[in-house]
DNA sequence: CTTGACTCCGTACCTATGTACGGAGCATAC
DNA sequence: GTATGCTCCGTACATAGGTACGGAGTCAAG
């Protein structure tokens, strides 16, 4: 079954704006133009748009995503299984990361709660102040919430 | 003791663009240009701008910094418990977005390393793949690492 | 054969947080 | 009094991943 662009964004859940920037990214080609008409796009192209929405939710980039959809031969599993081992320990990083800054936040958060002296705010306090005690100093830069 | 921009900024640990920047953005002033001489600043922007930095490691934002810094009065700790709450959540949803992302790479890599189909590579067969069975579908969107 | 919807293409814009550049003014050291 | 380096200011660029716009071509229905 042939499709226009606007069918393929809509059976792939894109936007038709989408489609033409992995065109212009070089993750999906773009057909021929035929003499007359539109542009035919087809079931697997679908699928290509399909591949890099999953590899997106799994944190690949799109450079990324274009290595994996470049892959061809027997030694794939070498390259996809470095690939995946690579993000997988950037997202351990990450979460440590995150886990540091939400028990900093808690911290916060707690002393906000419990009582404190009157017109000072614990919060503002604690940022206000370079103490680094606590988790701090160790992981959280870089958030990127 | 007064700064020049420049002492402003080692001081502060950024660069002098950051300064400029910040005062553009509104996060620090800009003091009155003498009529002869240089802009004169003091140890208070240096402060300012280490509180900058060290609620941008705890996941606030620019804008987020900007409301805290204007807080003033008695009720400032309502603004401020409830700003740090709401980036806890934040943070403990993104979290959970990663440990999803977590297993699913971990999964696909325990794959690989297991014996499988020759010629066939389980990282790409799972992407490829429409299963969402497992991790991938609950929260795992929107990943940004 | 006109109307409305869609395609094609290049380009500009968006977010957030800076970084870099270039020319002119100013200051300090020698 | 000049050389060197700093300040000041506006502007452009960078990232990543899209999103939007505008004008011209094309297609299908009525």
């Amino acid at each position: 079954m042939k499709l226009t662009i606007a069918r393929l964004a809509q059976a792939a859940e894109v936007g038709v704006e989408t489609v033409r920037f992995y065109q212009r990214s070089g993750l999906l080609a773009e057909p021929e133009k035929p003499a007359t008409g539109y542009r035919e796009y087809s079931h697997a192209d679908v699928q290509r748009i399909r591949f890099i929405k999953r590899a997106q939710t799994l944190g690949f980039n799109l450079d990324n995503i274009a290595d994996l959809l470049e892959l061809d031969g027997p030694q794939i599993c070498d390259v996809t299984h470095e690939l995946a081992l690579k993000k997988l320990h950037l997202v351990e990083e990450k979460i440590a990361a995150l886990q540091s800054i939400r028990d900093a936040l808690q911290g916060m958060v707690l002393q906000c709660e419990s009582k404190h002296e009157r017109g000072v705010c614990p919060i503002i306090q604690s940022l206000a102040t370079d103490e680094a005690k606590g988790s701090r100093k160790k992981a959280a830069s870089s958030a990127a919430l």
